[in-house]
DNA sequence: AAGACATGAAACTTTGATTGTTGCGTGACA
DNA sequence: TGTCACGCAACAATCAAAGTTTCATGTCTT
């Protein structure tokens, strides 16, 4: 059930270019996430502006971290990618005259805010340098697996 | 910011038929949420699976409450409309190869998980009849505002 | 200085899910 | 028998994210 993949991928971007490439093109980076490279452009854009990364024209250039994963937060990343609604259901556009449909609206509107409230407090709190580390006991989980079966898993992108 | 409508709309269609009317056709129905018919019968049919609602044909017939709004809650409806994706976001849909995938997609995951365990928690110890009383304080609010200013507020839809 | 490389930015197309629409079939009541 | 109302299927419209194309700008190398 795929949405909106932003964050997603922009996580995935900052992980590799923590742990495996330093500096990447926007083509490079979008082999990574099977796209291309004006798409990455775009959402790279966002995390430049909150100087999350920086970008390099010409020979040589490209996208590089602009401070450690322990200095970004899930939050940070989100706002980056534009802040899109959290959620995938809602209200009708303009409010409503009828008084059933406004306190329907009320309600419903209080109670996705206060879960959206909960969640953002939750990446806030969260740093990408934490996936990384999911992703080392992985690879670790991987190559001790790979040294017991003798099998040919690899790493890809 | 409008998404899925479904569940604000049933619960709108469900205080009037507990409030106002009893037994409405899909075009009285459609007005009330300003669509047609036809969209009216989808989403409703939902609710008849469920046992949430009942629906008569020819003459006189229509939709009609099949328990209290006591006993409905806002999970109910929820899930009688098809239990739609809550978030907006996500990660790509089929399972990633590279690890580093991998890992942003399983704690990004775990996270929406667990959000959305909390917020159906809570719409399940919602009944739609505390929306209804919401809706009467509503009312009765305009009420006492019209007494004292002899404005002509009415209720519409 | 020329050329290749890489980002920046604008305009357009594609995609996928909800919503909206049309048409026809079926059951029920007068 | 005719009207009313739901049931159902197929198709069009809509909207945002994602994908694509094109051109401009800046930078490094030779």
């Amino acid at each position: 059930m795929p949405r909106d993949l932003r964050m997603s991928r922009m996580l995935h971007v900052l992980i590799h270019l923590d742990r495996h490439v330093e500096r990447a093109t926007s083509d490079q980076i979008a082999k990574m996430i099977t796209t291309n490279a004006v798409v990455v452009r775009r959402m790279m854009a966002g995390l430049r502006e909150r100087g999350i990364v920086t970008s390099e024209k010409g020979h040589g250039g490209g996208w590089q971290l602009a401070r450690p994963l322990t200095e970004i937060s899930l939050c940070d990343v989100y706002e980056a990618v534009g802040r899109p609604p959290l959620f995938n259901f809602g209200s009708e556009a303009e409010p409503a005259n009828c008084l059933v449909e406004q306190a329907v609206d009320a309600r419903l509107e209080a109670t996705l805010l206060e879960a959206e409230e909960r969640l953002l407090e939750q990446f806030s709190q969260i740093a990408v340098e934490e996936l990384a580390q999911d992703f080392e006991r992985r690879f670790e989980g991987i190559r001790s697996a790979e040294r017991q079966s003798c099998s040919t898993i690899s790493e890809k992108s």
